[in-house]
DNA sequence: CTATCTGCAAACGTTTTGCAGATGT
DNA sequence: ACATCTGCAAAACGTTTGCAGATAG
């Protein structure tokens, strides 16, 4: 990404609690966590800061299976594996496939900022929950 | 994906107009859809059946970010590129990537169905609008 | 007769929005 | 002054759930 356009106090707030974090962290987390840490802030900011930072390629944001949004820096991992039944998502390591496709993308005179590579299955207790039933 | 167990009339129903369809559909688009060919049915089970359809391995989702989630048969096309401002996403051709990470994924004893890469960035219009702003 | 499936409407949870007040240039 | 940012609460949205009735085996 390139240089961030100025944040509010609150937005760095928020991108530096980012920076602490090693997983996805939904705006929810994101605002119980300020405010515990003795920030007076609304969550309206928190979705509002997000947004921001994700228009500047800052951040990352992800939608899990009940519908909650998770956001990461851009930079983590980005290859996850999702149950469609129990709705785990369970971030790997990043596999580099990329290079290969972002031309592709480009054509398209998208800015891309990051990509998801993501699996959906039935994890195992799942699958044996199918089976059985 | 394997043989389907017994589908209900309801359930059928909507996996036929799935297999009509290029693309991706909302469950409210299905429902409108369906009503509209004279099918009694109710909006929850237009959603259970499609779950129903995904835990067979038959129908995949994919959530926009808006929070509506999309449908289609497993098979369409996996690569998506995303704009984080105005939402839009526009499925690209399909890129050979699955075979070198499946074994990956397969080790976490997952069962997997179907897999998406997203892109997410800037769309043309909405760069403007940013770089202006 | 029992288990499953269905429609409807109410409930749910996350996210967005309206608005008035605060902030800063 | 003026544009932006903020908190709060209300609204919005897609989706899920409870339940009684219908259906099927």
């Amino acid at each position: 990404m390139s240089a961030l356009s100025p944040l509010t106090p609150h937005q760095a707030t928020i991108f530096n609690l980012l920076k602490t974090l090693e997983s996805e962290v939904s705006a929810q987390m994101i605002y119980a966590e300020l405010r515990q840490q003795k920030h007076r802030l609304g969550l309206a900011t928190v979705y509002r800061g997000l947004k921001h930072l994700q228009l500047q390629g800052a951040v990352q944001a992800r939608l899990l299976s009940n519908g909650e949004a998770v956001y990461s820096l851009v930079s983590e991992e980005k290859l996850y594996v999702t149950c469609v039944k129990c709705g785990i998502s369970v971030p790997l390591a990043y596999c580099p496939i990329d290079e290969q496709v972002l031309p592709q993308a480009l054509s398209l005179r998208f800015k891309i900022f990051y990509h998801t590579l993501e699996f959906f299955g039935l994890c195992s207790p799942c699958l044996e929950q199918e089976t059985v039933a």
